[in-house]
DNA sequence: CACTTATGTTACAGATTTGTTACAGAAGTA
DNA sequence: TACTTCTGTAACAAATCTGTAACATAAGTG
């Protein structure tokens, strides 16, 4: 299946390179000058991925990103941003909304190409609400804070976004090499096994008072978080 | 201090997205979903800024407007209207009957935050004194004093602009670049690490005669300040 | 059952992150 | 100016987290 990708950029020295590249990769190219346009094909036909400048008229990125995340059709387009050198505002706003990645203009478009096609492997759900909560579990975005009933769970920096990425995408089984993905970034060498062990940690920490275990293991398959 | 708002608005779909950036740039927001219920809540606790749809079911925005304006409590209130596309009349309307600035529909997030950050900043001297409060801690703004308790506290700048932003973000957490950005200004050129030293610093002068630490660490994601 | 494979569990060394301190230079004051 | 106070940084100490290996246990297979 060729893959549809929307390039949502004004500037239109960018454009050329960029659909001629897209094209030649095998994607199917459409482009959009502005935020209004973008949105009506977004939600005419969805594209597999979106190259989306920061810096739009009309609607600006940070909205267009809200609001193809809040629509169910389209939550899991996964975003590329291409944002200003020195942005880091943008950026760091950008992933917040929902974004997937990024680059900094200028960019080499074999850079972007390899980032398009590890974003498009990894689609998945985002939803930067401040709150996520399962059940009697609780985890808050904005302080970091997660409960289960009232009792707060401390958690370190790897568990609380093993959880969140659980919490933000129930019941669905995760390889070990998808949760090193998603969670530990694509950039880290890590053994998978290690994924047994922070998923033990967490279940550890989770089930005090010997409640309910969250997390499923399927066997040669991975992990999930739900009922069970 | 954080800001209220009160968005006076009856399309739904406007409301959300408004809710959200204001909440998360810091604000407290309310909403209105007509004039009478606007009235009412803006007499009962006046915000500190109104975005004011234009064409509002049962009391119009310029009916609004006026009232808001003869009130001794509400003048001096910051209002930024919400028009549609070419409503050239009202526009300048609004402004005579006191509104300060205006957005057209479809607007930029962005824009009508800057905005709204404006016109804040105008009315600002207004309000004059101010007090934050917390638990145990009191900071007042007009007379750079804080106290723990009924002892009062001795702060550098530095440390007095750093709890006031935690006391207006209350368990919310930051990462040191993002203090850098909100407490030292987006101009320095500052080691993230600087950040904390002034949390040492503050934490040392809170916490004397060994009382509570209100300054949370979250490992590799920042402090924020809060019960803990 | 024996055998193979996958997962659970544990301990620990090394890595990473944060706490703490001292200090030189900047900025403010009298 | 002389003096005080404040700031940012570097350097080291302490705390915490991480990944891995090694072994234990459980689950499939024929």
């Amino acid at each position: 299946m060729r893959l549809r990708v929307l390039i949502v950029e004004d500037e239109e020295a960018l454009i050329e390179p960029l659909k001629y590249n897209f094209t030649k990769e095998g994607y199917i190219v459409d482009t959009a000058l502005d935020g209004e346009i973008a949105l009506d094909k977004i939600f005419n036909k969805p594209p597999e991925l979106i190259l989306l400048d920061w810096m739009l008229p009309k609607i600006s990125g940070i909205d267009l990103c809200k609001r193809i995340r809040n629509n169910k059709e389209t939550k899991n387009i996964p975003i590329i941003m291409l944002t200003a050198r020195g942005e880091e505002n943008d950026r760091i706003q950008g992933l917040e909304m929902g974004a997937d990645d990024y680059v900094t203009k200028p960019f080499s478009i074999n850079e972007l190409l390899a980032r398009a096609k590890a974003v498009i492997k990894r689609a998945r759900p985002i939803f930067a609400e401040e709150k996520i909560t399962f059940c009697d579990i609780s985890l808050n975005i904005a302080t970091h804070k997660v409960f289960r009933g009232d009792k707060e769970i401390k958690l370190g920096p790897t568990e609380f976004n093993l959880l969140r990425f659980f919490l933000e995408n129930i019941e669905r089984v995760f390889s070990r090499e998808q949760l090193l993905n998603h969670v530990w970034k694509n950039d880290a060498l890590v053994e998978p096994r290690t994924v047994d062990v922070h998923v033990r940690r967490l279940r550890k920490v989770l089930n005090t008072n010997n409640k309910k275990d969250y997390i499923r293991t399927v066997r040669s398959a991975g992990y999930s978080f739900g009922h069970n």
